[in-house]
This record gives structure tokens, sequence and C-alpha cells, in this order.
DNA sequence: TCGAAACAGCACTATTCTAGTGCCGATTAA
DNA sequence: TTAATCGGCACTAGAATAGTGCTGTTTCGA
């Protein structure tokens, strides 16, 4: 029921936890590492999956990772410049909505049986870009900041 | 990973078809009915999920049923007066985004460990409110509309 | 009155997805 | 050399999804 995984929600802690860690040095200072160990032990989350989204988000090119003793992982770019588009992507795949109705125009495989008559192929497929530009535009920034509207649908009126 | 139910497509094709159907009609003559065998006739999609689907949308208000011989579905109300938030939360149910962070605003049972310190409770919520804002803006007359942008947001450039 | 068409409700199975865990290897600082 | 850490593979258990079967109820029409 468009509903995101834990893996996507542990990823999400995460990330908006280092955004928050980001937000309070001081501007210009590198940051540092944190292991995903630290992270799991601030937040009442299984390790193990933790780890696991942090590593998808490394090979989505959202994080950086070292290796070894002092080893941990921390934001490749700046908060503001990370998308949430880019963070379910990598930690879920692309977005789907529909079986049939993925990002590519064509279907692949032959899948879909409905998709010669399928009335809805089209409608979805726009709708989808619609759910995936609201999540294009909301940056990890705007998640870190609890006060704020992640959307930008709601700060017109306050 | 955001992904509707094959139910939910199944009865987004059903109602399309009937929106299509009404939008051929004489303006002011009344919708006949027409039954789960004829749609499921017409797409070729398992007749039984069709009429479970069909049956969540009479149960939804979305749709009026008609038993016995000659009967059949159709729309309580005109397609344009039908949200897409309206037909999935009937097919659905409410969407909750992540298991913690459902329509109500505090956990309703002990579910999430995380909530006393969770970071993205809230981001998420706004999140979920901004996708359901979406989906309460795509009227059933604008999915059936096949050129049009059902989503609105991009009507604007073209 | 009877039969067929159609909705309504319950229960069941199989497959897929999700959540979580275990184990071992590779890397690196101390 | 040791311990901490990331990296990758595989595995189990539980839940959700997809689909089917059967029976009951209503209603039209012969």
């Amino acid at each position: 029921m468009l509903r995101l995984t834990k893996r996507t929600e542990y990823g999400l802690i995460a990330l908006v936890h280092m955004a928050e860690l980001a937000a309070a040095r001081p501007p210009g200072a590198e940051a540092e590492v944190i292991s995903a160990r630290a992270i799991g032990d601030i937040f009442p989350v299984p390790k193990r999956m933790l780890a696991e989204a942090l590593k998808h988000l490394q090979q989505g090119g959202i994080l950086e990772s070292t290796r070894g003793v002092r080893g941990g992982y921390r934001l490749s770019r700046p908060a503001d410049q990370v998308s949430l588009g880019e963070i379910v992507s990598a930690l879920e795949g692309p977005p789907a909505l529909t079986s049939c109705a993925g990002m590519g125009a064509a279907t692949s495989e032959g899948s879909c049986e409905v998709e010669p008559v399928c009335p809805i192929r089209s409608p979805l497929a726009r709708l989808r870009t619609g759910i995936w530009t609201l999540f294009e535009g909301v940056t990890l920034q705007a998640l870190a900041d609890r006060s704020a509207d992640p959307t930008g649908l709601f700060s017109a009126t306050g």
C-alpha cells in the first residue's frame, strides 16, 4: 500500500542523523565518518539491517565508505544536494507503482497481458512521474529540518 | 516499493472503463449497469480478482451494485467527483508509507521501537500527506482522459 | 415455480516479498 | 598481530499478494 520498506526507513534514519551532525559542524569542516555500529547504538534498529541499508546507499553514490578500524560512512555530498528520490531509488530500486508501468516506456518483457488494451497504463505512468517529481523535490536537508515542510506543498500557508 | 496491488490495478481498469462509457453517453442519461463478467470479457484480467476489486469499490461507496440477473455495477457519482485517493483507499486501505507513520498522529499500539528517538517520523508524516494530496487531486475523470495529465503537475507547461 | 445470471461472503493455496540473522572474507588503524 | 569495520553471500521465518473454489442470496425471465 504505497509503503516504504524497513530498509528504506533505516537508511533514512541514518541519513537524517548524518545530516543533523553535518548541520552542527562548523561550515567548511570535513565530515568525519560514522560507523554503522555507532548509528545502531543510537537508534534501536536492527544493526544488521541498518548496515544493509548503508551499503545500498554507498552503492547508490549517496554515501562514501571507509573500511578498516576507524572506518565508517559519510555523506558524499551536502545534504541539500541529495534528493529523497535518489535515496529511495538507491534503497529499493526505481519505483514502478504497477508491475507494468515502470520507468521505461516500453514493456521490457512480455509481462503484462492487459497491455495492448490497458486503459490505465498511460495515466499511471504520468502519475508515477508526479510522485517521483515530488520525491525529487524533497532534499535530505529538508527532511533533517524537522520543523519545516519537506514537500514544500504547505509552506505557502505557513 | 511504492507499488499498488493488482487488485487496485484491476479496479482502476474497471473504473476507467466505466468513466469512458459514461463519457460516451448523452448528458443526463442514466448510467446502465455493467457486470463484472462483461468487464472481464473486455480486459484479460482474472475475473475473480476483478470481482473482488469491484466489491471493494462498492463497499467504499464509489460503485453502486445491482444484484440479480441483469445486475452489475455503475458509478455512484460522476467521474469528476471521484478522487484517486478515494479509489486507492477503498481498494487497499488508507496509506501508511511506513509502518509507524500512519494516518493517525499518535501511534495506536506500541508498535515502533524507534518512535521516542525517531528522526524521520514527522518528515515522513508530512511527506505522506503530500502524496495523499496528490492522489486527492487526481479525479477518475482525469485518469480516463488519456491525453491529459492526471496530476496537473505538467499542465502548466503544456 | 424454476432456472440462470449476477452479486456477496468465506476460506484456502501457492508464490513472492519483507525482515532479520549468520557467516566469512577483505581492509586498515593501532 | 589483533580488532574494528565494511562487503558479499546465503539462509530462515513470517507476512503480504495473487489467485481459486465453493456456497449463499437476489432477481429477472421463461
